[in-house]
DNA sequence: GATCGTGTTGACCGATCGGTCAATATGCAT
DNA sequence: ATGCATATTGACCGATCGGTCAACACGATC
């Protein structure tokens, strides 16, 4: 048997794909499935139109592979949670992570976000299935530590969404954002102010005793 | 001379212009800009697409004035601020009022996370200028309050960006609410119940005093 | 009932859409 | 050199895009 240049396993096919991939996510976070065209696509990523359609299959196969690259991202993290855990360390860290992840892959924050508004046709499945368990079994665990006194008795459903949009704003209004602090992009400080603030206010905001940072308590001005 | 029947002021005209612009903001909400068709504007319409276009001018004519009505339904709201005001109710206020307007416009919502989505092209002056204004008088104020030991000293930016992610995310990401709550819609009840869990935390997170409201504190349980 | 401003709409325009295909180029094993 | 799988791409397809236009319907004025 001679099977040697399998497909996937060409470097050089890899790297055309990882082009085509960074040149869509670009177009499609922007405009949104239909409002993406192919001819764009190819354009940004300086390949002829077909050789994207011989890589991609349709224009559809490729969106949904998009999607699935940054519900995969997503997945990557968030994991360990339970009961015995300190609230202020997960909601902590859940925030700034959400913020990173943000940060990283801004276009496929957009990307998601597009999909949702056009009513997520593509996601309905996930979103009523995955990630509504991931929700619920996070709810179960944030409701036992009200009851062990943890925190405040506040629904963990409107608290998971409260970060979530928190901290996506930062990426999919980017435009919004820097035009109204007129600035091209968030900082580095920013950044940091921002998480510090978001941490500050929920954890406050739910009676989540902050375990003592060894110093001072004004995690705002130790930046550098 | 005859001026009888301007076009302006005769009703039926106007009775069409608002079934148009109905179905165009329900369109260009899903769609964005470039992906909205004005043949399925038209099909939802129930008028032939040559329709659109002589009451509309063109595509962009059509966007540019759904994009100004939804500025003018938020600027409707949400003026009277003073140094003097209780943060406690300007705060309740502005997290009720903007979460009323979600409800009640959410295509509009939607029509406006769609084109901040797309780089804000038709917007730009709109976020450098007026709304630019809008954020810096207000986080003045607020800047004056926590001088004034009414509230944390947080960055009243930050705030501001919190309440409207905050609010925006139950009209713009419907479509994953929906879905992971296993409902259609949100209810009244959601809605209040909502309200109130943001009022809870962002209030207490940003360490205001809430006036006690002759009863109960528990405005959760209260719903009915 | 002839005239005229307003409203209505099917037919059509060039451009672009997603997608196909055949011709050609390329790299490798024999 | 030959043969073969893979890669590349210009040309092309029918459908749809935003927009124009001319033909026509309607209602009020004279």
């Amino acid at each position: 048997m001679t099977v040697v240049t399998v497909p996937s396993e060409n470097p050089s096919r890899e790297k055309i794909e990882t082009t085509i991939l960074a040149a869509a996510e670009q177009v499609f976070s922007q405009h949104g499935y239909r409002g993406a065209s192919l001819q764009v696509i190819a354009d940004r990523a300086g390949l002829p139109k077909a050789n994207i359609l011989y890589y991609m299959g349709s224009k559809q196969a490729l969106y949904v592979r998009l999607l699935n690259r940054m519900m995969r991202r997503w997945n990557e993290v968030l994991e360990d949670i339970s009961p015995d855990s300190d609230p202020a360390m997960v909601l902590s860290d859940f925030i700034r992570t959400k913020m990173v992840l943000g940060q990283r892959y801004p276009e496929g924050s957009k990307l998601f976000a597009a999909e949702i508004l056009a009513g997520a046709p593509f996601l309905t499945d996930y979103l009523g299935g995955e990630l509504r368990e991931w929700v619920a079994s996070r709810a179960a665990i944030i409701r036992q530590w009200s009851a062990q006194g943890k925190m405040d008795e506040v629904d963990p459903r409107w608290l998971i969404f409260l970060i979530w949009s928190a901290t996506q704003h930062y990426s999919e209004y980017s435009a919004q954002v820097s035009g109204i602090l007129g600035r091209d992009a968030l900082t580095e400080d920013d950044l940091a102010s921002i998480s510090a603030f978001l941490e500050h206010v929920i954890l406050k905001g739910c009676g989540i005793a902050v375990p003592a940072p060894a110093q001072s308590l004004d995690a705002h001005s130790m930046g550098k």
